[in-house]
RNA sequence: AGGGGUGUAGCCAAGCGGUAAGGCACUGGAUUUUGAUUCCAGCAUGCGUAGGUUCAAAUCCUGCCACCCCUGCCA
């Protein structure tokens, strides 16, 4: 069996209930192309539970050899702003899905839309109501009670498609009339009670202007976009089950198609420990707690790509949660991690920085000589750089110890450890300060211990990095916390229970330092992404400037030393 | 006269009548010139609960329990 595309369904292994549902429908004849959509409303930043909407919809697409197209769901014109829609764009191709075509909903679908309204008029579908909001709420019955029918139930057609028509060329104050549609005020399905299909407000768009003072209302303009896109499954969020049956009434009175797109609902992501909501992280930019909403602390897209996170680890992500059967799914932040680790082992170019210098002078060793360090010893197609050992080096002041702790097999006094890509030295002396601190090292290196060459026997269990005085220079670390308290394992329960945000903010979340990194790092550019040897991986900041650059943590190798074991 | 969902390990999650996949986390151990990576091993006599059907039940039936979502002219 195969699709218009060539794709032998047959050949398909499908990974959830949707994938099999669609295979049958193919099978059946009822669907031709897999068609699904993005219909995000520019109205904020995207964040990692996006990630999800987004994977699932272009690659079910993708799988099938369909398409998918982009759409700026703006049918709110309180809420949206055109600068939102060109981030979406450079979000979707930093994850690099290609919508089949862009459009915004209110130009594309307007004109059709409203003529699908007259024509569900004169099919006794909907009806003009003057109920005010306040009316339409207290006549909606409860979760308990049915609702009661609007006065203006029973107009007729004419009469409805009259009323209508003056609402749209702004005859009507705002707010003063509706349109519903004639579904059923007594449904157990709240959303079932005439629901409001049109509103009347007169408000700036940013795309059409002020072209209308009646907008259509989601659970009626979403379907019908749908039906005019040719989309055969609207995938969203587990939220809008209730809307289903919604959705598949205005598909059969609007539409009023056969072979009709379906909705499918997964559910959301939670990552612990995360604040999201627009409004929470809208105070923390404005309030100047962190630098923007591209903040590397933020769980926005634009946020985790600053701090160095790759789309694939976003993406295998979301992946490896699932479709999921509850409407929102809470996963440990260490689940993103773990695949941010494994993507970056691959790609990211291995480089010495010591972080907190500790100086070493080797005593029986003058002038400097070439080492090779490998870029990945993961990917020999990576290649190899050169550094410099000298006479004076720099290596971590934890790599040190005058007490070491047991198992410690890093630098002691009297003890040797491998400088990583050079010679074993031997730390003959700790040399101290006036305060009783450690000011340098005295050391002496070991020749015929040369990495690579070493046929001198010696057994060494530590290998440190190290960076040469004249073969590096400084650089700015930014390191990163949690922004909210490990406490706060959800944040926005906290915040909706009544903690103050200024009280859940991890009160160093940013820390600043410096370094000194091998001048192999000198060119790196931003994005550029880096391990920095025993130590994590590193971003180049935008904020880099030709004399100081700049690396966000993405986040540490994992550490495997316990001393007590 | 409520409706819609969901219950499988600390967190996700397969499973669709044949005797509990996999991943994260965690714990051992091997390899390692990154205490990383990699590798190997361990991790539910148990599938919300009580019954029933069956040679056989997480899967089918019945009752009960728990949790989540829904009363915007937001999406």
């Amino acid at each position: 069996m195969k699709l218009a595309n060539g794709i032998d369904v047959d050949s398909i292994v499908p990974e959830n209930e949707l994938e099999e549902e669609i295979i049958a429908d193919i099978k059946a004849g009822r669907t031709k192309e897999v068609v699904t959509r993005c219909p995000p409303e520019p109205s904020g930043y995207w964040y990692i539970g996006h990630a999800k909407a987004w994977t699932i919809n272009f690659e079910t697409a993708q799988k099938f050899g369909g398409r998918t197209v982009l759409r700026m769901d703006d049918s709110n014109p309180v809420k949206e702003e055109g600068e939102f829609a060109d981030s979406y764009m450079a979000d979707l191709e930093w994850l690099g899905f290609k919508p089949a075509k862009f459009v915004y909903a209110s130009e594309a679908y307007f004109d059709e839309i409203y003529k699908i309204a007259e024509k569900m008029i004169q099919n006794g579908d909907a009806y003009v109501c003057e109920l005010s909001a306040e009316e339409v709420s207290a006549t909606r019955g409860t979760l308990t009670e049915p609702g009661k029918n609007s006065p203006y139930r029973n107009r007729t057609p004419e009469e409805n498609l009259k009323l209508f028509r003056e609402m749209r060329d702004g005859k009507y104050p705002d707010g003063s009339k509706t349109l519903r549609a004639k579904i059923d005020m007594s449904h157990p399905n709240i959303n079932m009670r005439d629901p409001v299909m049109y509103k009347i407000a007169r408000q700036h768009h940013y795309r059409v202007g002020d072209k209308w003072c009646i907008w259509p209302q989601y659970d009626f303009v979403h379907p019908m976009e749908d039906c005019l896109e040719g989309t055969t499954y609207s995938l969203c969020d587990k939220g809008f089950q209730d809307h289903r049956v919604v959705y598949e009434w205005f598909v059969e009175h609007g539409w009023g198609k056969k072979y009709a797109p379906k909705q499918r609902e997964f559910s959301r992501i939670v990552l612990e420990n995360v604040l999201t909501g627009k409004r929470y992280l809208k105070q923390l930019v404005n309030g100047g707690y962190v630098s923007g909403w591209d903040d590397p602390r933020f769980p926005t897209l634009v946020g985790v790509r600053r701090r160095g996170y790759t789309a694939k680890a976003v993406k295998d992500f979301v992946k490896s949660v699932g479709w999921g059967s509850t409407i929102e799914v809470s996963v440990p932040y260490s689940a993103l991690e773990y695949y941010v680790r494994e993507d970056l082992n691959k790609i990211a170019t291995r480089a010495m920085v010591v972080l907190d210098p500790l100086k070493v002078v080797i005593t029986n060793f003058s002038g400097s000589e070439e080492c090779e360090i490998e870029n990945n010893p993961n990917d020999e197609a990576a290649g190899k750089h050169k550094c410099l050992f000298s006479n004076e080096i720099y290596i971590e002041k934890e790599d040190f110890s005058l007490n070491p702790p047991p198992k410690y097999n890093r630098l002691v006094e009297g003890g040797i450890v491998r400088l990583k890509g050079a010679y074993i030295i031997k730390c003959n002396k700790a040399v101290l300060n006036k305060n009783g601190e450690i000011d340098h090292l005295e050391c002496e290196y070991l020749p015929n211990t040369k990495s690579g060459q070493d046929n001198s026997g010696i057994k060494c269990k530590g290998t440190i990095h190290f960076v040469s005085a004249n073969n590096c220079f400084k650089v700015t670390i930014r390191e990163f916390k949690n922004l909210v308290k490990d406490e706060y394992k959800f944040p926005a329960k906290a915040l909706a229970d009544g903690v103050k945000i200024e009280d859940m903010l991890q009160p160093d979340s940013l820390t600043e330092t410096t370094a000194l990194a091998e001048n192999f790092l000198k060119d790196a550019k931003p994005e550029d992404k880096f391990q920095f040897m025993r130590k994590g991986y590193y971003c180049v900041d935008k904020d880099s400037t030709p004399n100081n650059l700049i690396f966000n943590s993405t986040i540490s190798l994992k550490d495997g030393f316990k001393p007590n074991k």
